[in-house]
DNA sequence: GCAACTTTGTGCGTGCGTTCACAAGCGGCT
DNA sequence: AGCCGCTTGTGAACGCACGCACAAAGTTGC
C-alpha cells in the first residue's frame, strides 16, 4: 500500500497500519500465529503461503493479503522464515505481553473453562474467579479461589485484569458485564445467549453454542431436501452439494465470526 | 422476490429458498429463533422488526430481509406473530425433529459440555459419549454412559447420530473426525484447534476459544497504541473509537462466520 | 368509508472481503 | 555474472452483504 520505505517502523506508524486491519484479516492472524508456533516446535525454519494455507485452510493469496498488513516480512523465492514472523505476528496481535483474565461463572461451562490449560499456555493466565452461589464461593480451581461477584470491581482492578469471560446464565450476564465495565475491563468474552449492551469503547465476542448447533442443524434439513428433491443417484447428490458449499477450501474456517466475531 | 403468488408453498420451493439462505442469514435466523422463543414464554403475540432487532442487536432491516428468505409471515401495521413465525423458523432450520448428538472427548472442555443443559432443551439430545481414556470410558455423565471411541461407528449409526461434536485435544481430532464421517456423520462441532480434513458432503464448524481470546487481545494493543498515540484527552480517543468501530450496532455480534462463523 | 399512521418487504447504492493473475524480487545453478 | 525458477506482494475485478429509503399493505380512529 502506501508504505513509506524506510521511514518510521516503529511508532505512530504502527497505529496506522494497525487500524487499518479488517475485523476478518485479524482472525486469521490469530489462526497463522498458533499454526506457526506448531510449525516452528516441530523444527521449520521456513514456510511459504502455500504450505502454511494448506495446514490453516485458507485460500493462499489471502493469506499473503493478511500478512501484508503486518508489513513484509517474507522472502521472495523462498518464503517466510518462522522466526521473526511469529514474533512479529505476537507483537502484532498484542501478546508480547500477557493479558490478565477474569472468568465469571463457575457452574458447568466455566469450570471447564477455568481448568482448560489452553489458555495459561497461550498468555492468557486466568487470575480470577467469580460467582454469586455460596457453595462455590470459597473453593479453589486449579489453585486460585472462587470469590464473590461483588468484589469484581476491587479485585478486577488490584490484579489488572484485561479481559473478562462471562459464562453465567443469561439473565446474569448484563450485571456481570456492567461490573466488568466498571472495573476497567475493555474486552469481554461471553457465553451467555443474550446480547451485551457496553458502552462504545468495550469490545464484546459472543459464541453461542446453541446457535452453532442450529447452524449445523439447517445444513442437516438442506442435505435431507436434497436427497428427498435430488434426480436420483447419489453421486449426483455429493456433487450437489459441492457446489452449493463454493470454494471447497472455506468449509473448515468458521465465520465469525463471527464472529463470530 | 420471485416467489409464484399461491404456488407450492411445500416441496421443491422450500429447497430452492433454502439452498439460496446466505450463510449469515442461517447464522442470525438461529439467533431470532431462540430470542422469539423467549419472547413466546414471555407471553408476546406479536413482536415488530424493530423490537426483535433492538433484543437481538441486529438492524432492522437486515432483520427484516433475513426474515423474507423463509417467506412472507409478517403482518403489515401490526409486526410478527410470534408463534407462526418459530414455527416456520424451526422448519426452516430443521429444528422440527430432534437432532442426536455424540459428543466426543469427555477432558474437561467435554465433560462440561456433556453437563450442559442448554443442548438437549434446544432439540439436541446428546445421546453418545466417546474417549479414549481408560478412567473415563464406563463411567456415566448426566445418565450417559462413555464408551470407547472404537465404538463410535456402531454405535452412531444405531442411535441415529447426525451431528458430532468434537471436544478432543488437537493431535486425537482428525483421526475422530474420520470415525464420525464412516459412520455417516456429515455436520461436526469441533473444538480442536486443527483444520479437519473432510469430504466435500460434511459441514464442518469450529470454535477456537484461544483464537477469541486473541483477537480481543489485538483490540487491546490497539487501544493502548491509541492512548500513546492519542491528541490529548479521553473523551477523543472514545470517538475514535467509536467510528473504528464501524456501525454502533455490530458490536455484540460475532462474525461468523465468520461464520463464523 | 376514508384518512392517517404503522410496519413490512425490497430495490438499489455502497463498502468490504475474497479471489485471480501478474509484476517484482530473491536464491540457486551454470 | 547472468539466467531460470520459485515465491511474495498487490492491482483489479468480482461477489456478497449491509443499510438506507421508499412503496405496498394493513390497522386504527373518526
Amino acid at each position: 500500500m502506501t508504505v513509506p520505505p524506510e521511514a518510521e517502523r516503529e511508532g505512530v506508524g504502527d497505529v496506522a497500519r494497525l487500524r487499518s486491519i479488517p475485523e476478518a484479516t485479524v482472525a486469521r492472524l490469530a489462526l497463522y500465529l498458533r499454526t506457526l508456533g506448531e510449525l516452528g516446535e516441530q523444527g521449520a525454519e521456513t514456510v511459504s503461503s502455500d504450505e502454511l494455507a494448506a495446514v490453516t485452510g485458507v485460500n493462499p493469496a489471502k493469506l499473503r493479503k493478511d500478512l501484508s498488513f503486518i508489513g513484509s516480512y517474507g522472502i521472495r523465492g523462498v518464503g517466510y522464515e518462522v522466526r521473526p514472523l511469529l514474533h512479529q505476528l505476537e507483537q502484532s496481535l498484542g501478546l508480547n505481553h500477557r493479558q490478565a483474565v477474569a472468568l465469571v461463572g463457575v457452574g458447568n461451562l466455566g469450570h471447564a473453562l477455568a481448568g482448560y490449560g489452553g489458555f495459561d499456555g497461550r498468555g492468557f493466565p486466568v487470575t480470577a474467579l467469580f460467582d454469586v452461589d455460596p457453595d462455590l464461593v470459597g473453593i479453589h480451581i486449579n489453585g486460585i479461589l472462587v470469590e464473590h461477584v461483588r468484589e469484581i470491581p476491587r479485585i478486577a482492578v488490584e490484579r489488572g485484569i484485561t479481559i473478562g469471560m462471562i459464562a453465567t446464565p443469561g439473565p446474569a450476564a448484563q450485571a456481570v458485564c456492567d461490573l466488568l465495565v466498571s472495573a476497567g475491563v475493555q474486552c469481554i468474552l461471553t457465553f451467555a445467549p443474550v446480547v451485551l449492551q457496553v458502552p462504545a469503547d468495550v469490545e464484546v465476542r459472543k459464541v453461542d453454542l446453541a446457535v452453532e448447533l442450529q447452524i449445523l442443524a439447517f445444513h442437516v434439513a438442506r442435505r435431507n431436501l436434497d436427497e428427498v428433491a435430488g434426480s436420483s443417484v447419489s453421486t449426483g447428490t455429493v456433487n450437489g452439494h459441492a457446489l452449493v458449499n463454493g470454494a471447497a477450501d472455506n468449509r473448515t474456517v468458521n465465520g465469525s465470526g463471527g464472529i463470530h466475531s
